[in-house]
RNA sequence: GCCGAAGUGGCGGAAUGGCAGACGCGACGGUCUCAAAAACCGUUGGGCCGCAAGGCUCAUGUGGGUUCGACUCCCACCUUCGGCACCA
């Protein structure tokens, strides 16, 4: 009876497959065994791939493996195609999150940010990837603050840093600065006051400098819309500075200045603007007019950018009583402060020529102002306007200039204007310098002492860090600790010895950020912020991914640290970043960003839990085109549970193989193989992730029915078709490729295993299937030899009998033929 | 508002000038099961014709255009997403 059961059972079940069990094994001996260690000595060509650094908010998110998964895929790739690949990882470990949990929890940020560096770290690593945490950095730790510190006093002493007044916005109930964040449609999030603008001393860097090299892209490989973003976020503009006379008793300027692309319009200028917040506005503002003007400049205060520069909005202005003198025609004209000009924006003041600018014909109609048009447009009758006339025509009502070409205007009246001292060529950009002085605690401090007799004055290097107190007291209204903590504030001024102040401002976060890359590839160094043979070796960055919404300023300040740091003999490259990739954004499953309030939030701790790190890893990767993003919908990812247990089957499930060489079945097996290789490295390379998985899908379903035939295979073409599948799946999915690779009997480890080959030859199809359009409408298909001529193409289509109907009795007018591809006669009649 | 991007079956998507819907989810039908789940197999854009094999036709946000041929290129519009300088 047992020996009949016996015989009846099924030939030996293969072991299933056990994603937790075969996970953890393999993150415990990648471990132990420093798999993932990156040698700085390592002969093999090096490989800098980068992804951005998380900020330590928590927890980790869907976002994060959403980002991180397809770059360690890439960098796996790269590091089996031959590379001393270095994939560091490390923690943005300031801001203003830490500070909010801090006050909500009366603790120190430091203990939220630490325990959460802690709680991510575990996170990250159950994804399974080849990150080198012996090179791990933590932004907010003082051993890399220190040379936060360090690359400000450089910066300073190299004339790239300056202190200048500037505005923030100010709650004044709760007596604080606000973040951008924190102002909710003009009042305070905290206590819904309507907040205010203030004017503060602080630091910025000459980032403007660096404007016209960082419009050049010409050694990056970089998306082009991103290029576009920055260059439009540089915003370089081409024109004049021109003079207008001041003549106001009491008022020591002679003259006022304005920047203007349109110089050749000089002589319709029919009033003049200036900035709500331009130095000269309260001296010149008469005394009939000078509350009119108050009322206006403090509205114009509590207002954001985005609506002052909305083209949508009713242009709103106040008239200051004064008038300033055209110097090309002797013409006074009123002045006005209106908030469509912004003091940061050129000289932050414009001449008002609304016969040719919208805005400016907009505010003229508005207020009743003269509109004079300086050139004859070809589409204007001459009568009255009803909107600004752009470019063309020739010069009219400009003295001298009349009768001018538009293409010739601008260059004719600049070279006037300079000839006569009325005003020179000039450049401006919308890029604005860096403000990187923050009123917060939880930041690196600025290392700079006041002192009563010398100013401002730099920490020497030799006591930087400036240490964070570790007994910061938070109170309740937001206001930074530093400028009440008697034992950070008082200090000694470094160069005569007597009480000086600290600075209590902390700097920008973006500047942790902005260097980064350079720390990782020396993160323990105690001298240096990194030697430089090292930075010789690893830098640049060569593939940098990360998501879009960094598109401008992380990405703007990075390549301007790396300028600044080549200028200041520290480094002696250009770019920080070769290449960039930008991932889309994962949204939650309602398509909305996820975030606890919303209650849309998927965590990647439970779905690595339910379905193991592979199958989540391949499902993000899976979705869809990475630069997309979209939203997270975890109800598709037991779709790649199934596969990889259809891969698991199929490679380590008994076959009938024998040597059949030279049988079709062989020639289709290896076709089929090396197409795979093909495609999968073609789509490594390109970042398409999503038609990766899929291919080797298809493959597996292919290996699945080729087994599930029971046919014979060739015995050397089936090791190669399970040996390459172990091989491609490496990357996407490290812990099954190991497991496979081992119970194929192969040495430890895949992930040092060489990237498989194809040959190409082998990936040819013997025929092909040729659609026959007619007229561009499908009719029938032809199966073709592979480049078969068009001759053979076009008897076969004109006489397969589902095409004749449709050309029978008309006449050819054409035919097109792509090999391989289709057949598209035209017919008429 | 300005700058950048994206709109394709019930859903995620594939195809970047050449057979629209690869691959997967879901759904439906089946196998197994007392049953359910899981697993596996089959079908699956809409409409029309046909017993069937199959055929015709409509369809890639909307409206135009270029082309033998357009999801793909051009123009206009609509919607959604990212950024707008102190969220990171």
């Amino acid at each position: 009876m047992s020996e009949q059961t016996q015989t009846r059972q099924r030939p030996r079940q293969t072991e299933r497959y056990e994603p937790r069990a075969i996970e953890h094994k393999w993150q415990t001996r990648w471990e132990a065994d420093a798999l993932y260690r990156t040698p700085d000595d390592d002969p093999r060509p090096k490989w800098y791939a980068l992804t951005m650094l998380p900020y330590t908010s928590g927890d980790l998110h869907i976002g994060h493996w959403w980002a991180m998964v397809p770059s360690d895929t890439q960098a796996r790739f790269k590091r089996m195609s031959g590379y001393n690949v270095l994939f560091p990882m490390g923690f943005d470990a300031f801001g203003l999150p830490a500070e909010n949990a801090a006050i909500k929890n009366q603790t120190h940020p430091s203990e939220w940010t630490f325990r959460n560096v802690d709680h991510m770290r575990t996170q990250l690593k159950s994804m399974g990837a080849m990150f080198d945490w012996q090179r791990e950095v933590i932004t907010a730790s003082p051993d890399y603050y220190r040379w936060t510190q360090w690359w400000f006093l450089q910066l300073l002493k190299h004339d790239l840093a300056y202190r200048k007044s500037a505005s923030v916005w100010w709650c004044p109930k709760d007596q604080t600065v606000l973040a951008n964040e924190q102002v909710v449609d003009g009042r305070c999030e905290r206590c819904d006051t309507i907040v205010s603008k203030r004017d503060l001393e602080q630091w910025f860097f000459r980032i403007t400098n660096y404007a016209d090299e960082l419009l050049d892209f010409s050694r990056l490989q970089w998306p082009e819309q991103i290029q576009l973003m920055q260059r439009n976020w540089i915003g370089r503009s081409e024109g004049a500075d021109l003079r207008f006379g001041l003549d106001i008793p009491g008022v020591a300027e002679q003259e006022i200045r304005v920047f203007t692309t349109r110089p050749d319009t000089v002589y319709g200028v029919t009033f003049f603007v200036l900035a709500p917040e331009h130095p000269l506005l309260d001296q010149i503002t008469s005394p009939e007019q000078r509350d009119a003007v108050r009322s206006y400049v403090e509205a114009a205060r509590k207002e954001s950018e985005i609506d002052r520069l909305s083209t949508d909005r009713e242009k709103t202005g106040v008239f200051t009583g004064a008038y300033v003198t055209n110097l090309f025609n002797g013409e006074r004209v009123p002045v006005w402060t209106a908030d469509y000009v912004l003091a940061t924006y050129g000289t932050g003041a414009v001449m008002g020529v609304p016969g040719h600018d919208q805005r400016d014909f907009d505010f003229a109609r508005k207020y009743g102002l003269k509109i004079v048009p300086v050139f004859h447009h070809p589409d204007w009758d001459g009568g009255e306007l009803t909107a600004a006339l752009g470019h063309g025509g020739t010069m009219i009502n400009s003295g001298p200039f009349d009768g001018t070409a538009d293409a010739d205007a601008v260059r004719t009246v600049t070279a006037y204007a300079e000839a006569n001292g009325l005003g020179r060529r000039a450049v401006t950009y919308r890029l604005r310098d860096w403000l990187i002085s923050r009123q917060r605690m939880w930041g690196a401090p600025i290392p700079i002492v006041y002192c009563d007799d010398h100013g401002a004055v730099p920490v020497p290097e030799r006591d930087l860090p400036v240490l964070l107190p570790d007994d910061a007291e938070f109170r309740p209204t937001g206001e930074s600790p530093l400028t009440y903590h008697q034992g950070f504030l008082h200090t000694t001024c470094p160069t005569c010895g007597k009480p000086a102040r600290r600075e209590t401002d902390t700097m920008d976060t973006f500047m942790c950020s902005s260097w980064y890359q350079m720390r990782y590839i020396d993160p323990h160094n105690e001298e240096r912020p990194f030697s430089r043979e090292l930075a010789r070796k690893w830098l640049p960055v060569d593939q940098y991914t990360g998501g879009a919404e960094h598109a401008v300023m992380h990405l703007l300040y990075t390549r301007f640290f790396t300028k600044a740091a080549r200028d200041m003999g520290v480094l002696e490259h250009d770019e920080p970043m070769v290449r960039l990739f930008n991932q889309g954004q994962i949204l939650g499953p309602d398509g909305q960003r996820m975030s606890k309030s919303r209650g849309n939030v998927v965590a990647p701790d439970d779905q690595v839990e339910r379905w193991g790190a592979d199958t989540f890893r391949g499902y993000l990767m899976f979705l869809g085109p990475w630069d997309q993003g979209g939203p997270y919908d975890p109800s598709g990812i037991n779709g790649v549970y199934r596969w990889l247990n259809r891969v698991w089957n199929v490679v380590l499930g008994e076959t009938a193989a024998a040597p059949l060489p030279a049988a079709p079945a062989t020639r289709e097996l290896r076709r089929w193989t090396h197409r795979t290789v093909r495609k999968v490295t073609d789509d490594l390379g390109a970042f398409r992730f999503n038609t990766m998985i899929a291919a080797m899908m298809e493959y597996t379903n292919y290996l699945t029915r080729l087994r599930e035939s029971a046919a014979p295979v060739d015995a050397a073409a089936w090791d190669e078709a399970r040996t390459s599948l172990a091989l491609l799946l490496a990357p996407a999915v490290p812990h099954i490729a190991e497991e496979l690779w081992q119970r194929l009997g192969k040495p430890y480890s895949v992930h040092t295993q060489p990237w498989p080959s194809y040959e190409a030859a082998l990936t040819v199809e013997d025929e092909v299937e040729v659609a026959v359009q007619v007229n561009g409408r499908l009719r029938g298909r032809l199966t073709l030899p592979t480049d078969a001529p068009e001759a053979t193409a076009r008897d076969r289509a004109l006489a397969d009998a589902a095409v004749r109907p449709h050309i029978e009795g008309k006449e050819i007018v054409r035919i097109i033929y792509v090999p391989n591809r289709l057949l598209n006669i035209v017919v008429r009649g």
